[in-house]
DNA sequence: CTGAAAGCGCTAACAC
DNA sequence: GTGTTAGCGCTTTCAG
């Protein structure tokens, strides 16, 4: 059973390539009546026609690629779920590419991307050392993080300097005098304007926040919170509240904590970030703040979109609420 | 910057675009004095061949699918991950079509792989009322889950059947005497022969297992594990452990185990299945069967790839063994 | 060993 | 309103 081309459509229905073409793409001109000819033999022999073909012609694929750090983060995997989702309804198929947090191979998709004719780029990027080098004219958005040297692009993301403020709102409403910052030493934009606002949060309230405070653990995942307290711990810091830029960073912390005899919130207080469902379903739910992560996909799709069309945006920066969602370690 | 073609690439060069297609195919013959030459310009001009044309020409896209239910499932998240990378070595692309465990969405996507030329299909299936049709020229392999109205597909799974033995023996060793298994109501292949194994295990050890220890939960997630326990402690069922055929279901059964006053493992102990990330770092550690994840990945794409080459694969099923990870909920 | 040329399936002028 | 036709960038006979 060989795949139909246009040309056998045509045939069956008695005309020519070009009007098929027409109907298939409802431009140009053509009655009512050859219409439903048409409509019916490709619905008979279920025709669907070459995306190739057609991408070869307009030198355009109906493809967005997108370019994610780690699809392992449920943060990623739902933000790219949602993204698909919302392609796939407009006829755009979506190119995963999982850079696996390294930028060797994160190069090695930009010529995958060129030689697919992909439309356009939906970008997770590494903070580090700026990004690859895309062609020109192919349409990028940024998502969730950029890097610092690029004013120019379009970027969205959530409101990281809120969810940094709310948190340092929450800590130091809930007594916390002396609370830690724990990051990772990656200069990722949205872990150093969390940071920013969650020191604001003390300026506004009158609570000392010193340098010493801000720790930067070996990454953002659960073992790097465990050694970070840990270290903290043997150091002598004193504390009384911890903000973590990740979920997982946070219950690192937490398990160390505990293990040490320490009582959460009673002897320190915990705020996470991302709300990933394990911080809901957790022995101890976690305090965290929660993306809106719909939003983000939606902007991304939309905004990519319109530039794939050659459209311009007005708004090159897309920010993006968060909340607080308050549980058992505050 | 218009992106050059291959005629470009021959004019510089100074050879016809068939020489230039020879060399960058390696097909065909031509001098070593042409070879340098053409490589030359296609290094300088940073020059990559446009695979839609190529496809176009070939009928074949060098591009993967992979359907998977759902990606944010760390299980598969990590398999994607896995093949995808593989693929990628090889300059296969990859599309990841994320079907929500919906059959809708499922179909939906086989116009799409039809439109574009995909070369092969990596198959992550539902269990229910079989998969829809594609293409019946089209390469595919089924992962971890095969619909069993069909028995002349590629198959590669975990051995499922040994993950329920090591389970019922681990459970029977550490002196249960009347286990529950717990698992959803979908006729997944993977949660049959689960059972079957652990059935298995009883037998061996001549340990009664009775049809009411099996019980079918809501789904495989934290809150289908948590309702299943409350309901069937209210039903007044006896049970001193309990196998789940995910992790996230144990964690369900162990919360609520727990807030009732129960504790894990003396009171009941719990093995889960899937060994995903937080098993490991939960307050309390699970006990689980640990997929061989880059076994099965690692076979899936040297199968698609051969059948994609037309070649023939002599056993149609793969099983990967899979291993009991003890931890402290045993 | 190399070039000329046909054509993969489609779109978009351009004719009528 | 519809048909004819020229490519999009590549592979692959077929000549030479």
């Amino acid at each position: 059973m060989k795949k139909l081309s246009m040309k056998d459509i045509a045939e069956y229905a008695g005309v020519s390539v070009a009007t098929v073409s027409r109907v298939i793409n409802g431009n140009g001109r053509f009655s009512e009546e050859t219409r439903q000819k048409v409509n019916n033999i490709i619905e008979e022999y279920n025709y669907t026609p070459s995306n190739v073909a057609r991408a070869l012609r307009t030198q355009k694929m109906p493809c967005i690629a997108i370019i994610v750090p780690d699809i392992t983060n449920e943060f990623f995997a739902k933000l790219v779920m949602l993204i698909e989702e919302k392609l796939m309804t407009l006829t755009y198929t979506t190119m995963i590419c999982n850079t696996h947090e390294s930028a060797a191979i994160e190069a090695k998709f930009i010529p995958m991307i060129n030689a697919l004719n992909i439309s356009g780029l939906i970008y997770i990027a590494e903070g580090e050392g700026g990004n690859p080098v895309v062609r020109k004219d192919l349409p990028v958005v940024y998502i969730d993080r950029i890097s610092n040297d690029v004013e120019e692009n379009i970027f969205i993301a959530s409101d990281n300097f809120l969810g940094g403020y709310l948190a340092g709102e929450r800590l130091i409403k809930a007594g916390c005098r002396r609370s830690l910052f724990i990051m990772d030493n990656r200069n990722i934009s949205a872990f150093i304007d969390r940071q920013k606002g969650f020191t604001k949060a003390h300026a506004d309230y009158n609570i000392k926040f010193s340098e010493q405070l801000i720790c930067c653990a070996n990454g953002v995942d659960f073992e790097a919170g465990k050694q970070e307290i840990e270290w903290l711990i043997n150091s002598g810091i004193l504390f009384d509240g911890i903000f973590c830029v990740s979920d997982m960073l946070a219950f690192g912390a937490y398990g160390e904590l505990t293990s040490r005899g320490f009582s959460v919130p009673e002897d320190v207080k915990i705020i996470g970030f991302d709300d990933i469902s394990i911080s809901q379903y957790a022995l101890k739910p976690l305090t965290t703040i929660q993306h809106n992560t719909e939003l983000i996909a939606k902007n991304a799709v939309s905004t990519i979109l319109k530039l794939v069309c050659g459209e311009t945006v007005a708004t090159k920066n897309i920010i993006i609420p968060v909340s607080l969602i308050e549980r058992s370690t505050t």
